[in-house]
DNA sequence: AAATCTTACGGGTGACGTAACGATC
DNA sequence: GATCGTTACGTCACCCGTAAGATTT
């Protein structure tokens, strides 16, 4: 399970389309769809239900994308907090 | 930032060594020095002091463990939780 | 027929492991 | 001189984009 994973399925989960988060990640829509599938093969869960015009959550992708889109939230928080850091303090401090 | 590069983080930061982090990662040492590296180049800090023979957490890395830590177990846990449900209801629970 | 997701295929980037190097004790 | 982290290098795997296929409206 990797970040990259999450982000296109907190995408796809609130676009519920492929084809728009993969436009939102400015990647062609075959890597969405591999994304997605390679997370189902690793959680063992089918996450939506691909019926031609409309993708939905299943049971499983709901429970999911609660988890998902904290842990993408927090990711991006802390990023965003240690990058500050880092500019206030240029100087990395030692303290031995 | 990608989780891949907090496990090892987090591991480097509980065994303040490189080596036995690799020894825990099944990888070789040099992979995790690029690993941590690129996290730090990610990040804009610098997160260990190498010193020949101790290795030690700056204050940015002492800051971001905290971080880490909780994602990459809050990633587990999910992980765990996705799995165990996926055991649980096999047929995938459609609900159109 | 149009739109959407999936599968197949070829190519490029990235990560790994081995080996060699530098530094510290 | 032994240990530990880094850098260089060649190889392999993974991921992407293009193209073609399947399905539904």
């Amino acid at each position: 399970m990797e970040l990259h994973q999450l982000r296109a399925f907190v995408l796809v989960a609130d676009k519920l389309s492929f084809t728009e988060a993969a436009r939102e990640l400015k990647i062609v829509q075959p890597a969405v769809t591999r994304k997605i599938h390679k997370l189902e093969d690793e959680l063992g869960a089918v996450l939506f239900i691909r019926r031609s015009n409309r993708t939905l959550l299943t049971e499983a992708g709901k429970r999911f994308l609660l988890d998902a889109r904290r842990i993408v939230h927090y990711c991006d928080e802390s990023l965003a907090v240690m990058r500050a850091f880092a500019r206030g303090e240029q100087g990395c401090n030692a303290e031995l």
